[in-house]
DNA sequence: AGACTAATTAGGAATATTCCTAAATTCAAG
DNA sequence: CTTGAATTTAGGAATATTCCTAATTAGTCT
């Protein structure tokens, strides 16, 4: 849970989740997107594997990263506990 | 957005969020919870301060720090659009 | 095998984060 | 207005993050 925050704390991580909304992308192409060098890229690859957010898969040449949707939704799942959306139902002011 | 998901990156801060979920509490109160100096966790709800996920607000002695959900729903809103949650409807596959 | 392409690892500098103790601030109440 | 409690700010050490360039690994293709 840590490692998934920490992940989702840095703003080209969350840029390159959602470039993966889309479909798996190889390391290069996603390197090519941003204005930094290949190896910095491929450390944020790294973080957000760790996290679980994304998993690599050898396609000939390349390696593409997919986007591992159940990890962001782990996320969601903790941030949905403190809105309320989560909450128990003896805990709720409405009851009637 | 930033400094939101930098705010939600640390366990501590975390935590802090999840105390407040209850209702507000005061500093000293928060501090006493942690097995960290006070000016530590003073830190982290400057932290917390800056994101605008709580917010300070004086009761005689002593200042209560309270939930600002509005906040967390920020950080929930970017994550659904990533799950598909809030996915538009052309992009949707199961069209029929 | 040898050359080429895709991607990662290694090493290191700059910067940011985290945590501490000591000092300052702010308010309440005698 | 002084004492005391609650809290924050200041300064600094230890550690972690971020980013770079250079070197290396892994795989493709002739």
């Amino acid at each position: 849970m840590n490692a998934l925050f920490k992940a989702l704390s840095h703003p080209v991580r969350r840029r390159i989740i959602e470039m993966l909304r889309k479909g798996p992308m190889a390391s290069g192409d996603i390197a090519a997107a941003f204005d930094m060098s290949w190896p910095t890229i491929t450390g944020h690859l790294n973080a957000l594997k760790e996290a679980g957010l994304v998993s690599p898969e050898r396609d000939g040449a390349s390696i593409r990263y997919r986007l591992e949707i159940s990890a962001v939704e782990e996320a969601l799942a903790f941030l949905m506990a403190m809105t309320g959306t989560g909450q128990r139902e003896d805990d709720r002011e409405d009851r009637s």
